[in-house]
DNA sequence: CAAATATAATTAACACTGTTAATAATTCAA
DNA sequence: TTGAATTATTAACAGTGTTAATTATATTTG
């Protein structure tokens, strides 16, 4: 069936060029200023043939969001060879800052915008697990379970303790990219201000 | 000039009949869902009717994002009243949590969305004061300054220690107003989650 | 009081948006 | 080569923010 598989790759073709369309459209000009007839001229087709390989414009950023995910992970796949918790720990929240920093549109897709999490509500029931968001907290739980197991971060609720570090890298990544944090600290101090923040963290959490 | 002052009042009037159809539909059918046609609807009056009151729609946004800010200082009237910083540390993060899981749409316009903080450079420059951030953050600085100076806390760098509450409890409403909280944790048990965590943070960086 | 002037509100239009139904073009199998 | 299936397109609907031109309503002046 060499014909078959021939045309399942045109369609993932087709369905690439419209996400590399839509992600350059969403960083070049911005999440509102993404439409289904700009994709259609950036990738040469009709609007109308958008709908032949996406059920709708949210599906679009769904997609895009689970991509985010991967490159996500990508950067952190040197983690695990961090063979001292807390060292790792701290290397996981650099990681998360820089990401959200340097690929703001993804970050939007994946932690602020609606859009994507309707869509999984849609597509795969509302109890669903978001695969992308429960294995980077997986990842998070782990790691300051081992701190917690090997004494070196005091043993307190893993799930309180986890949010905790999520909810405060979120915080700062979402306020930067949403303009609020430069309106509170000079445009060059953002980035240090969070890395300072986050040194204090591990430190107080840290066991001497 | 009593017809002048009656003029100035009706003007207003509509100008308050606006933000009020306007955070009608915000509240009840969601940002997206709120157009100058519906307002117009509500109020009883032709669409560009509207443009004579408000430059544009994100004009009206920015409005209701000081609106918001007034609610939130209204909230926190009673706080200067608590003379043990460290306890009115707590209730701060308390009256945060609570304004944000009870006010999602106002909480969204002050902390999430854009449009607001446009409105805000254009009007005022690009390198303005943001009036409601700003004296929120000194609020918290002032407390925070407090409990260092008085002994209830170690004294540490006060610009990064604020950003790192700041950080904190808007990371966690944030994640809980755009549906990622909800993944990750039993809806029933989100607000009590973030309490705990406040609980943390406060017995943490409290010096016994 | 009537005419001239400001002010306020409206209608019509432009250039967009997401999305769907109906139609045309193309490719594949018999 | 014909018939069926797939793929793409055109046309249209109902909506959006916003502006220019026009009408209606007050207010001020002669």
């Amino acid at each position: 069936m060499g014909i078959a598989e021939r045309k399942e790759k045109q369609k993932l073709e087709i369905r690439k060029m419209i996400l590399e369309a839509s992600m350059k459209l969403f960083v070049e000009e911005g999440f509102e200023s993404v439409s289904i007839r700009k994709i259609a001229d950036l990738i040469e087709y009709s609007p109308t043939t958008v709908y032949l390989y996406f059920k709708d414009k949210d599906e679009i950023f769904y997609d895009l969001h689970n991509i985010g995910f991967q490159k996500f992970q990508e950067l952190n796949k040197d983690l695990p060879a961090i063979e001292n918790p807390l060292v790792r720990l701290h290397k996981m929240g650099e990681n998360y800052i820089h990401f959200g920093m340097e690929n703001r549109e993804y970050y939007d897709l994946m932690f602020i915008l609606r859009a994507p999490m309707e869509t999984l509500a849609q597509i795969k029931g509302p109890d669903c697990v978001w695969v992308g968001g429960d294995s980077a907290l997986n990842n998070l739980k782990a790691t300051l379970d081992e701190c917690m197991e090997r004494g070196f971060v005091r043993k307190t609720d893993l799930d309180v303790m986890a949010m905790t570090v999520w909810g405060m890298v979120h915080g700062w990544v979402s306020l930067a990219i949403r303009e609020r944090f430069e309106k509170m600290v000079p445009k060059e101090e953002i980035l240090p201000t969070m890395l300072k923040s986050l040194d204090w963290l591990i430190k107080t959490i840290a066991l001497k």
